[in-house]
DNA sequence: GATAATCAGATTGTCGACAAACTTACAATA
DNA sequence: TATTGTAAGTTTGTCGACAATCTGATTATC
């Protein structure tokens, strides 16, 4: 999940991380949002959930302008935040996006010297570990997080902040599709075997049949999120049925401890 | 410029775009990155910059936090904030990421319906003479507003609203590039054949084409922008020589209406 | 009975103030 | 003379409060 700072001088101090409050914050939401204490749509009054943070309104507000400008949250006007819901075309767009930078990374990845290459491959493997074991115990939720973080892996590789912040995101926002679309978590068996073919691709150092792989398996993310034709006809009969009437939903309690 | 809004309905009234003090302040924020006036490196204080403003340090922090969410701005501890500075690393990354997104964007343009594709050879063709009238006053300043907007034209017409606002806030970063590079603003003569170059390869059809020039046309910024081997060691020299000693540069005074 | 106007309640948007933390300069000591 | 310790000043980080605004419901009128 490293890669981007490995110009620590050995002897030398790194410099201590401090952060500030927003930046905790900020992380509390967003880990909120992930593991679905937030789901979509929720409305949420700012003094009720700086309440519960434990701090003032003050630096809550400005960690929803950084959680908004990432596009997790939006701000309607006077009625708090909401978490954002994905629409259809949030689910193309994002897919699209992820279409076209992961591919890319996949290349960047291979132009890495020997040693990094390993590790990189050592980290994607343990990754695809976790979904394997996640799977078999059909753990939707960890099959999830094991997926999320090998996409981070992988972007945390490719040798640009920039990139790794953006798919980081896109990432958070592939999880919110999940959830607007979705109730629960879906465990889909493919998603095991998809990975072990992209760490395949790497391992024999085939970039263009990484990329293939890669749009593949987000085209067929997007089908599989949109319930299109193909495959699941009555998996979306299931999900009209399953599904609750889509009311406002009320503020959601956040379990989050009390002391921050 | 546009394209993305193109869902409007004819008859019905376009929702009213009411805009928070904090988009205003972001967007004030921008502008003054944007056109100079707060060149990379300037530290600001809160109170000094809220009272500019017109508005109290609330607000002000808010804008903050957004624009650090996208990149433009760093907040270091108990310093207020200060407007990021380009390292030649990031240079790198912004147009290796540019060049992964932008050729993309050709080949999605091209997939339009006819109309719109005139529409956006439209746009493209009067930035292009923008360019061409600047060229020829020799007025950097427009050169450059005209480059962005070219290539804001190309982000709002890719279909995707998140790829327009990453392009638009690297765009952006590009500037500062600029910026954090040299005192001034350079003329490239370079630049105006090689955006006519992409208009006549968008309308021979030839999205191949199209993205090897764009990828050529962000490895020659890079390479002008650092002063690489290749194309000029003498204006390496010139740029040491001319350069101030960087100095903590002091409140540059904002050009801002008092009334917000 | 339906539409419009009014009113109360609640919540945000904004501001001012206080205290903690950091920086810088100065002085004291080894 | 260099280094450490001290102190003052400045600026941020955080909080509490007030007022404007919006929502939702109730009432009055046609």
């Amino acid at each position: 999940m490293s890669g981007l700072e490995g110009n620590r001088k050995v002897g030398r101090l790194a410099p201590v991380r401090r952060t500030s409050t927003v930046d905790l914050i900020a992380e509390r939401l967003r880990e909120a949002v992930v593991d679905g204490s937030l789901p979509p749509g929720t409305v949420l009054g700012e003094a009720e959930l700086a309440y519960q943070l434990g701090v003032s309104r003050g630096p809550l507000r400005e960690a929803m302008q950084r959680l908004t400008a990432e596009g997790l949250l939006v701000i309607p006007r006077r009625r708090g935040l909401a978490v954002k819901t994905m629409t259809p075309e949030d689910v193309r767009d994002i897919h699209w996006l992820r279409a076209t930078i992961e591919p890319e990374l996949g290349r960047r990845i291979l132009t890495l010297a020997a040693a990094d290459r390993r590790t990189v491959l050592a980290e994607l493997g343990a990754e695809v570990k976790r979904m394997q074991r996640a799977l078999r115990k059909d753990d939707a939720r960890a099959l999830g997080d094991a997926y999320l973080d090998f996409h981070r892996v992988l972007a945390g590789w490719g040798g640009s902040l920039r990139l790794a912040r953006m798919l980081g995101t896109l990432l958070i926002e592939t999880r919110l599709c999940t959830f607007s679309m979705f109730e629960h978590f879906e465990v889909h068996r493919d998603l095991v075997p998809e990975h072990v073919a992209f760490v395949e691709a790497l391992a024999a150092d085939d970039g263009e049949r990484f990329g293939i792989l890669m749009r593949a398996h987000l085209e067929a993310e997007v089908r599989r999120l949109l319930a299109e034709p193909e495959d699941a006809k009555e998996d979306e009969a299931d999900r009209l049925l399953a599904e609750t009437p889509d009311e406002p939903q009320p503020l959601d309690r956040l379990d989050l401890p009390e002391g921050l």
